[in-house]
DNA sequence: GATAAAATTAAACAAACGTTTAATTAACTT
DNA sequence: AAGTTAATTAAACGTTTGTTTAATTTTATC
């Protein structure tokens, strides 16, 4: 487990979070990020050594939740393949638009492969989502609900893809449907239904159907 | 109609093209593109004016290719809805994949939204997109092919955001599936068709099935 | 309350940044 | 061939960059 922070850290990486989501790693400086946590510059060498280095701290803290709740989820005996699937779907969709920053940084970075420590991070994840989908939809096949033949990287790429794209497009999405003068809590719980729904019918059609 | 450019000017367009996919707007120096290019950096700001002006001029000249080739195939009068609808995601999965460079410029300048002007440029894409699809939608429902209620934007995030993580994860869908031998051109023309397939089949359940 | 360790600061560092300058070469025009 | 414009260059410009330094303050330990 990692040391636990200060506040001052926490502060840092708050700030740091917020602004590379907003202005992308090499357009925010280290006294932006300063600044904005109302700490020292020098503070950021003297905590975490570099800003690549304050960077891999915080894809360490925030990667690792999403799979920790999925594997959760495929552990629960009283669920079906398909409610243990479309939970997945749901899990995603929480997970992204809850912590939009740090999403919109990890899309940025995998365009973007520079620092090879988080391009491992991100491979690692990536890899260990696969099998647990792999191992869902085996026994989905093995229960004779699922199709055979499962593209399971393609069918992730919608999954991660259409809500990664959503997040991207939120406020034309808002403003098409004529949303703007809704409360943002509002707003979001909408579009997590729409979404929901929108990729259950989707997954259904994936799973189940023959061509 | 922009005046045509000289060999120069294209040869600055393309090597900045390419680093910004690879590096990002802020990542990449006036000093990396003219060494690129072979070219004086002095050259990038007297043609130019500045490297910010350089990344608009790439959009100016590569993102409306994409809409004037779905605004050529919903005007085909022999196509009924669903091989237009059929078509258009063939021509974004052609598009964004025969131009990966500038589609991972555009996948990180929507994420962060820094200059204006190409805020607005993308903005007047996406509406004009809508709208293409609007037409098309409404002509599938009157001749009773397409269900009611169909939420445009969010079809067309699964379309876009399919393709672009797609185009985000190429190499993990490579290893995944053992295609690490296979030539650029053959794995591209197989990864091609499997998005054609899996995104018709999404289509045709967005667009046909009642909930 | 003295001593040691940790935290914080302002200042300085060299390197890299985008852009401009002024001088030179190349390309046209008459 | 002379004159004019355009293209190209190396060098310099003033900022900004991430990081380090050395001095100071705060905190913890005994």
């Amino acid at each position: 487990m990692k040391p636990s922070l200060s506040i001052k850290q926490t502060q840092l990486l708050d700030s740091a979070e917020l602004l590379f989501s907003q202005k992308g790693f090499d357009g925010t400086s280290v006294r932006d990020i300063a600044e904005a946590a109302g700490i020292n510059t020098a503070m950021i060498s003297y905590y975490f050594g570099s800003k690549e280095k304050l960077m891999e701290e915080i894809f360490e803290r925030k990667s690792l939740n999403l799979l920790e709740n999925v594997e959760k989820l495929l552990k629960d005996d009283n669920l079906d393949p398909f409610q243990k699937m479309y939970g997945l779907v749901d899990i995603y969709i929480e997970n992204i638009l809850q912590r939009k920053a740090f999403h919109r940084i990890l899309l940025c970075e995998q365009i973007i492969n520079q620092n090879p420590s988080i391009i491992q991070m991100v491979e690692r994840m990536k890899t260990r989502n696969s099998e647990n989908v792999n191992e869902l939809i085996r026994l989905g096949q093995k229960k004779g609900l699922f199709k055979k033949n499962i593209d399971i990287p393609m069918l992730t790429n919608t999954l991660v893809g259409t809500v990664s794209y959503m997040l991207i497009n939120l406020e034309f999405y808002k403003k098409y449907h004529h949303m703007e003068t809704l409360k943002d809590e509002e707003f979001e719980r909408i579009v997590k239904k729409k979404l929901s729904v929108h990729l259950r019918t989707i997954y259904k059609a994936i799973l189940t159907h023959e061509s």
